[in-house]
DNA sequence: ACAGGATCGTCAAGGAGCTTGACCATATAG
DNA sequence: CTATATGGTCAAGCTCCTTGACGATCCTGT
């Protein structure tokens, strides 16, 4: 295959993902979340339908118990989640986002779409769709992970 | 436009992302880098060309010459790069990669390589080139960081 | 029923990588 | 030829992550 696309590629990805984590991340502090990162947002996405154990989360994240323990401390502080007991297991918590997390969800969500909005005028919905397509061929794995 | 489809391109686009630099990292490690973090390929492909003053390579970072700084002192004690005068400048100085820093170099780009082959197995080679040309016209800006 | 081990989560200490603030040496402008 | 701007470093501190140790609860085999 031709090397000189395979090459361009990386760059331009990495590239792109990073203008899209800064749009969505200004966007979200703007609407009054200053006190949340990029990196939260992940924590958002694997609490968000029913809450999950710190395990779970950090196995979401790609880190240790510890660390997640830690920013799930750091976010009940802010209010943005809490400790509920575990239904079925004594040992467990159950963690759960709270009303204020709720609404950083769904500003999370909006961000996002207007961070996307200029991609769809660039390129037009049709090809936006093929791109969408071609992504989701390439099965990332479920991990978001800041790895870099 | 669609919201659907705006809004499941963030996570494909991530997550694409994240496991594009852990595939490049891991085959950059496995050919005897091991003491390099993805972070100093960004930098190597600033310095690559011709080299580049601290500040210049903190700007493309993203971070603070400081830090800048912190990094070319690693690199220089892993032996990658070198600090020589500025020939215009006396207080500027050039940091340029070593053969070593070269070699890696040459390793990362046939990494890349090998990290984006399996996606031209799934998309074919046309939709791959179609890929590029469409990320091109996002045109992501020329700073490559980890934000998130 | 219960001993042995696995699992959920936290506490504590330490380290890597970044920041801010202060500072020299040199370059450039008025 | 002072006055200010710029390239780079030194030092201290902060943030987020790690490893290690631990108590509490669960599960499994006998």
């Amino acid at each position: 295959m031709d090397r000189t696309v395979a090459l361009s590629l990386p760059p331009l990805l990495l590239g792109l993902a990073a203008d899209l984590v800064r749009g969505i991340d200004e966007r979200v502090r703007a609407q009054g979340f200053e006190d949340l990162r990029p990196a939260h947002g992940f924590a958002f996405v694997r609490l968000a339908p029913d809450g999950a154990g710190v395990g779970e989360l950090a196995e979401h994240l790609g880190v240790t118990k510890q660390a997640a323990s830690q920013m799930v401390e750091e976010l009940v502080r802010k209010g943005y989640v809490e400790r509920r007991p575990h239904p079925d297991d004594a040992r467990a918590r159950l963690v759960v986002l709270t009303e204020r997390g709720w609404a950083c969800t769904r500003a999370a969500e909006e961000a996002s779409a207007e961070a996307v909005r200029p991609w769809a005028e660039a390129l037009g919905e049709q090809r936006l769709r093929a791109l969408r397509d071609d992504l989701l061929k390439l099965a990332p794995s479920g991990r978001l992970r800041p790895i870099w």
